[in-house]
DNA sequence: TAGTGCTGTGAGAACGATCTCACATGGTCC
DNA sequence: GGACCATGTGAGATCGTTCTCACAGCACTA
């Protein structure tokens, strides 16, 4: 026997007017007497009024929520960061946002887009989505689109970083250091959908900025320097994945004096190949991660490259909602300016250096 | 123009039949005519229709809606892990979860309490809660309300951890190593909130079995060696608390040789002064950590004591939904066993050790 | 005086589901 | 042959909002 909570209705008895007239004075909508507003403010107060969103959303067609996709929450802190990022503008917004996983799982993601459809959300937010299907599936029950870190499509928004200044960014760092032999452990750009889109992804974007900064700096490219795996892990983690392609590295007989790393998360894997080859970071090693996540909380303290995190959350929300407010909108796309944040973890080039 | 879904009523009239007889196919009660089934079975398909949860939730008085507060999902891996056990599950039975983060602010919870009111979740689960006025609010409601590792109230149900066994085998394994220094750093009960019980806390129960242990291994307590803190820092990260305080103990003439940490993110702060006192870590010095979130991410990989996540959050949402099912049903509490992981940050005691 | 506009209010129709009731059939039982 | 039950279907109320429309009073204008 779930004890009924007060409705409009009762509000409107309680001060004797219409229902109407409550919804009035709720919404400061239309005249309503001075006198009467205020019996009807009293009456709402001394009921306990609280609107139902659920009847709200039924007639106005508007959930008042919005549908957040995303990889894996658990997988690795920046998802948990954005997504805050995002439920705290939507909060500020009168919204509430949805989380999905998807575990790039397409079947999953497919099965995710239809809960949102299904609870009416207004919008949905992909960082990132699997497959183009159900971005269609989404536009064609009219609602917005918005992806983080993905090339928008014809009909989406998207909020990107810039990546190309990112790793600009830290191989200027690196060679000012002295580093000649830098390895680059990123993300392999054919392991990463970006669905219907075939402009260059994040991972090329980053992957050709390593490339060109060591051409421009006269230095000869090594394909044993450059290695690219899937850098969201999912079963065992992207450290492990860091730990990895870090001791392959170390076992060459010219190994890198330095190394940038796709994620924070995998460099703390990184860390943890140096720890066991008996590497000093940044004495023999110097290390630059990528996210800004857990950097400041990893021995040594890791100078990576910080994504602006809470603006893409923010971002993404504003166009999500100019969105929902005026569905002709235009699609835009945000590019957002990454920064280099030094701490502990890069130094110059060890003196005994091999070469 | 929002292009309306397809309702109830689209296949009914595609069917030739009555929304009745559409109703009765879908929730598949009632007596219906094979024939007919298969012909609204048909309209469903062919005119795409997707049940709108806001219509029925209206009429059922059910959202199919959950709601999960939590302290901040940023802050510590571990909300985040029982969030997402709190969703699988859900999940599977058909339920959505929203989060919401309170941040140790009870004005934020009750915020956070009434937006879940509004939108009318059928139960609510708290990991952990600030207030006993907004279990009250939600009770009065006659909201269903778990909570994690808190003692229940006399209307709510909960979900612990064996706090007693995990330090019981953190200490057994460090006393059998040798150690007779060992550290405790944990949270401190005063600045735990356990709304409405005067039960002990977890941070209680901990803090006990470690002394506990000290006394029936015959190890006088040092007064020293005992460090309480706030342990889940919202500002900067739990692993400078972890950072300060291990700083400290550093800093005694008799230092420490093993330390317990209260969680892994803390003893990720404790490695990192390790590092810069220049101690090597499980050689001159043995680290507990707690919970298993990112203790097989950190250099060394940490002994820990594995908080029974997945498992956790499952229970929770089970409770609920046997109370969503039936509100009549008595409180329960249930108790899940952690247990120790022992990985590369634990070792025998250094024989040069003093004293 | 009739028309026009502003102010203030209420009746009642949506929104899209669920669910109660009423009402057909046709067969079985006494 | 009437009572009873199982089967199959539809009409329409209901959930709690929002919103359109109608209308009443009053002041002002032409």
């Amino acid at each position: 026997m779930k004890l009924r909570s007060a409705t409009l209705m009762d509000v409107a008895r309680e001060a004797g007017v219409s229902k109407a007239t409550v919804a009035r004075v709720l919404s400061a909508s239309g005249y309503v007497g001075e006198e009467t507003r205020q019996r009807v403010e009293a009456a709402v107060k001394s009921v306990g009024y609280r609107p139902n969103v659920m009847a709200r959303g039924l007639r106005t067609q508007r959930s008042l929520t919005i549908g957040h996709l995303l990889i894996e929450i658990t997988s690795n802190p920046f998802f948990a960061h954005v997504a805050r990022a995002v439920e705290r503008e939507a909060l500020a917004n009168g919204y509430k946002t949805f989380l999905f996983n998807h575990n790039k799982n397409s079947e999953q993601e497919r099965f995710g887009v239809e809960r949102f459809i299904e609870r009416q959300v207004d919008a949905v937010i992909f960082t990132y989505p699997v497959d183009a299907a159900s971005i269609a599936m989404l536009r064609a029950a009219d609602m917005p689109v918005v992806q983080i870190e993905r090339q928008r499509t014809s009909d989406t928004h998207a909020v990107l970083v810039d990546n190309v200044a990112g790793i600009e960014a830290a191989m200027a760092h690196l060679l000012q250091l002295g580093h000649r032999r830098i390895a680059f452990i990123g993300g392999d750009p054919a392991l990463f959908p970006h669905p219907g889109v075939r402009a260059r992804s994040l991972e090329e974007d980053r992957l050709h900025t390593y490339l060109d900064a060591l051409r421009r700096a006269g230095i000869a490219i090594d394909p044993d320097l450059v290695r690219l795996g899937e850098y969201v892990r999912l079963e065992d983690g992207s450290d492990v994945e860091g730990y990895g392609h870090a001791k392959a590295l170390f076992a060459l007989k010219d190994r890198p004096t330095a190394i940038i790393a796709g994620c924070d998360v995998l460099a703390g894997g990184i860390l943890r190949a140096a720890y066991e080859a008996h590497l000093r970071v940044p004495d023999d090693l110097s290390l630059v991660g990528f996210d800004d996540t857990i950097a400041g909380q990893l021995t040594p303290r890791l100078t990576s490259v910080a994504q602006p995190m809470a603006d893409l959350g923010l971002t993404a929300f504003q166009l999500a909602l100019a969105s929902i407010e005026d569905p002709d909108i235009a699609p835009r796309t945000v590019t957002l300016a990454p920064s280099l944040v030094i701490r502990d973890s890069t130094g110059p080039v060890p003196v005994r250096a091999t070469r």
